[in-house]
DNA sequence: AAAAAACACAACCGCCAATTC
DNA sequence: CGAATTGGCGGTTGTGTTTTT
């Protein structure tokens, strides 16, 4: 059990995360009243200083809890209701490129947050792409002969590793040229699925070196929807078969 | 109609990078 | 320069709702 009960006041404190587990926070779901307080706080007062804001706004709430709710559902900017098929199209595209980084798929989709996309994609997209037999972490065909040692595809960047290195790209990527460099390698590569995580690689790889350059937002914002608004981005349901079969040469 | 199972999603946790002191 | 703090992220869980048995 990871913590007490929900929608409770936290009673005693441990020694970590002094923030969350501050003796007489509240936890679980948000009143209407508490949304009403935060809203109107941040309308006042303005976003940020999230630890000193429950005291300053009147909230037994932790910044954290504070700031989540915030940016997930008070925002004005939080487009509520279904996720529509162009969006869903989007989430694919994006999540072929990026893998699991919701924050950076969630900045390409106005309205949407990352945790909403990270619930839609773990509830209904990953289901749909099992269903269809594409593996939804690397979108490449599931396993159809378990005795090939080929079979076994390498994942894409998964954020198990240093999960915020690449989602922390689009505003602290590494140069001009090597995003651009990659993303022409990747556009002429096109007959091979395989190169967007290659690129992607190559970003990361590029990222860890001491060498970052100062690299407008503006120059990956442009390059990654050149990357979603181009065909060469199949549908997983579009790819045609003789790309899927080929997609078991390893990078 | 009731119970069980499956689903959907809000919320929390732990970690890490960036910033501040 | 190092420690402490803060903000942000992805992974995971808990619970209410819906569907199935």
């Amino acid at each position: 059990m990871k913590q007490p009960t929900r929608n409770s006041v936290v009673a005693s404190t441990s020694k970590v995360t002094p923030c969350c587990s501050k003796v007489g926070m509240k936890r679980g779901p948000w009143t209407p009243e508490e949304d009403e307080i935060l809203s109107n706080y941040i309308k006042k007062e303005g976003e940020g200083r999230w630890r000193t804001l429950p005291k300053r706004a009147g909230l037994l709430r932790c910044g954290k809890s504070c700031r989540l709710r915030w940016m997930n559902y008070l925002r004005p900017s939080v487009k509520r209701g279904q996720i529509t098929p162009d969006e869903e199209d989007l989430i694919l595209r994006l999540h072929r490129l990026l893998g699991n980084r919701w924050a950076l798929i969630a900045g390409r989709i106005p309205g949407r947050t990352d945790n909403e996309i990270k619930n839609y994609w773990n509830t209904h997209l990953s289901k749909k792409l099992i269903s269809q037999g594409i593996d939804p972490r690397t979108h490449k065909p599931l396993n159809p002969n378990p005795n090939s040692s080929t079979s076994i595809v390498q994942q894409p960047p998964t954020p198990t590793s240093k999960p915020n290195k690449v989602a922390n790209y689009s505003s602290t990527c590494a140069d001009e040229e090597v995003v651009e460099k990659a993303g022409s390698e990747y556009l002429e590569g096109n007959d091979s699925l395989d190169q967007d995580h290659t690129w992607l690689m190559n970003l990361e790889v590029d990222n860890e070196r001491d060498d970052i350059g100062l690299c407008s937002d503006e120059v990956f914002s442009s390059f990654l929807n050149s990357l979603i608004n181009d065909d060469v981005i199949l549908n997983p349901q579009q790819k045609p078969q003789a790309v899927r079969s080929d997609s078991n040469s390893k990078e």
